[in-house]
DNA sequence: GGTTATCATGGAACCGGTTCCATGATGCGC
DNA sequence: GCGCATCATGGAACCGGTTCCATGATAACC
């Protein structure tokens, strides 16, 4: 592997020299500059960025954390983030943290602190005060996807809005008899997704007039898990909601599955919202909220990059940036086949 | 950000002896190295690997090379690998380079080349020679997942023995009509992996004395893909098979939803099967091959890890793991209602 | 008790880049 | 023709670790 000094001992020039040619910063005549390059080419010589970071401090490489990544939304994250950084010359560096990892803190102390990044972007992750500092004092600049953290520039959707929407947009078809299913409010580090669309259903119905109490049933963000659900949801006719507001499409298309295994005839007997945009949901015919998490993915390394080249002096930078979803009308929502009286 | 000379300075000792007392690496007497330790957490001080792996040459951090982060397999792949490398110590790099991605020669040429990693995986992407040699080249060690690349370790499971079972199952409770939905047969890039799929069918059908003449149905291998096909594939009474074997769960998931939606018992009027063991596969009652790509991940690793600690210095290591899959059998197979009589 | 092996430590070189500083050459304005 | 700004280049220091080598101090052995 050739060095730097084996491209300058061949273009017959000084290492300050071929540094400056190759780096293109600083004074070179261009005929020195093309000697260097004809060189380095020759040589195939490709610079050590390990190197160039110990004295610039740039690493051009970016930490990412992440609670899962066999999951839509938080894979079709990390497509955006890779391609926009490699797109960059940057290296994405993953680190795999589920909300309740052992290795949680040994990420903070350890492969974190080690100097490798220039910046790090959070993906869906509520850090704790205590990790937000941890990240502000290595001096790195700091981005989250998919929820709040405080002090830390967010790309997100409005969360509360979108469950507000589609709760609307079922009861503008005239369901009264509308269940949400999502995930527990109770689960404080799960970013406030869970409790935001939850909040958004709430006041949509309560602003309707009807009450929510018993309208909320858990559920894992998952396919398999939207149709356990769905089964015990579903089974008894007499309890049966004419809609269901659910939290995700991997949640609403295992209702689906669940309604049509039921025999339940879907949009005709049981309409059925989600909120994404998943591959999956044409197929369905599922109604929902598109969102864009590949957008989002890129939206965050921009404004990290922006970030690098001209930091904000660790000012609390509030400039989250909110992106619209857009209702997707299919055929799993129509009107209730014979308006509900209110109130059982 | 304190350095080791700080710590040094502290601890009252050399450079040189604060650097063994904290890797552990010549002599130092327990009462210095406590000394130092001791210096180094009263600054909260982490060693800065760049400047070690400058020296050393060793960077703890390995990169990945995988066409796609968004399906079950890579995404399972990617976990076992990222958690296997945390655990002992090491970062991973992820690139995802589609299967002919404009990025690709950039990646190989550039990211792969700035020294950075100590070894690569590679992961169900088909390597060219040209892309072998000049990972070799760089005198890293090379892992393969999913599929045999030349004089490269890898960890797979054998695809062919695979389709095999799959499709003896399926004759084996008396089918004699079955089809493969699968990937296409000319797609060199895709790592061979279709074609073994539909290697293993075919011996299966051959050696049963079966023809596989217009047996192949192509599909891209996701759940609406199965689905699209499924729709098309079924939809006429006349010519439908009794069973299918799909090359993957989620082709098999989209052929059910398919046949559900044209009223096609599944497993009494149609046998489906697939290969995986994706986690929809019990919802969906699915017969299947499972397969453990999480493991795959970590055997991957540790073969790198292996790898580095004695090098087989270049050697053609041909120890390449197969692993094995194991038939679940669930409710999506079953004897045809009555025997067909063989050709149509 | 002298020689030698083992242990403990410090000084200095080194990894491969980048950048500061000094030096020299050139061009420009007056 | 002189002074000064600009450009071009080389030498050397530096980033933050690791490791080689030299020096001393102990302990072990005959």
């Amino acid at each position: 592997m050739s060095s730097i000094a084996d491209v300058a001992r061949l273009a017959d020039v000084a290492k300050a020299t071929a540094s400056r040619a190759l780096s293109g910063r600083g004074y070179v005549s261009a005929e020195t500059r093309q000697k260097v390059v004809d060189a380095a080419r020759q040589l195939g010589y490709v610079a050590s960025q390990n190197a160039a970071s110990l004295v610039t401090g740039r690493t051009k490489s970016v930490g990412v954390i992440i609670p899962f990544i066999n999951r839509w939304f938080f894979a079709e994250v990390l497509e955006g983030v890779e391609e926009a950084l490699l797109e960059q010359g940057y290296d994405m560096t993953l680190y795999n943290l589920p909300l309740a990892s052992p290795e949680r803190e040994r990420v903070f102390e350890f492969f974190l602190a080690r100097k490798r990044f220039d910046g790090i972007v959070s993906v869906g992750v509520a850090l704790s005060d205590a990790e937000v500092n941890h990240l502000h004092r290595l001096g790195r600049p700091l981005v989250g996807i998919g929820g709040a953290i405080r002090g830390v520039p967010t790309i997100s959707i409005d969360d509360v809005a979108a469950a507000r929407l589609a709760t609307e947009h079922l009861l503008s078809l005239g369901h009264r008899d509308i269940v949400h299913v999502g995930g527990s409010r109770v689960n404080e580090m799960d970013f406030h997704v869970h409790r935001n669309r939850y909040g958004g259903f709430e006041a949509a119905m309560t602003e309707a007039g009807l009450p929510v109490q018993g309208c909320l049933h858990t559920s894992e963000f998952t396919v398999p898990g939207g149709h356990e659900r769905g089964l015990a949801l579903l089974g008894d006719p007499r309890q049966r909601p004419t809609a269901i507001f659910a939290a995700s499409d991997e949640i609403a298309i295992g209702l689906i599955v669940a309604a049509r295994e039921l025999g339940i005839q879907v949009p005709a007997e049981l309409s059925v919202i989600g909120i994404d945009g998943h591959p999956y949901s044409t197929m369905f015919r599922l109604t929902t909220l598109e969102q864009h998490p590949r957008r989002q993915g890129q939206l965050a390394v921009a404004s990290l990059l922006a970030e690098f080249e001209n930091p904000t002096l660790g000012g609390h930078d509030d400039a989250s940036t909110v992106l619209q979803t857009n209702l997707v009308i299919r055929s799993s929502t129509s009107a209730p086949r014979q308006p509900t009286v209110s109130g059982s």
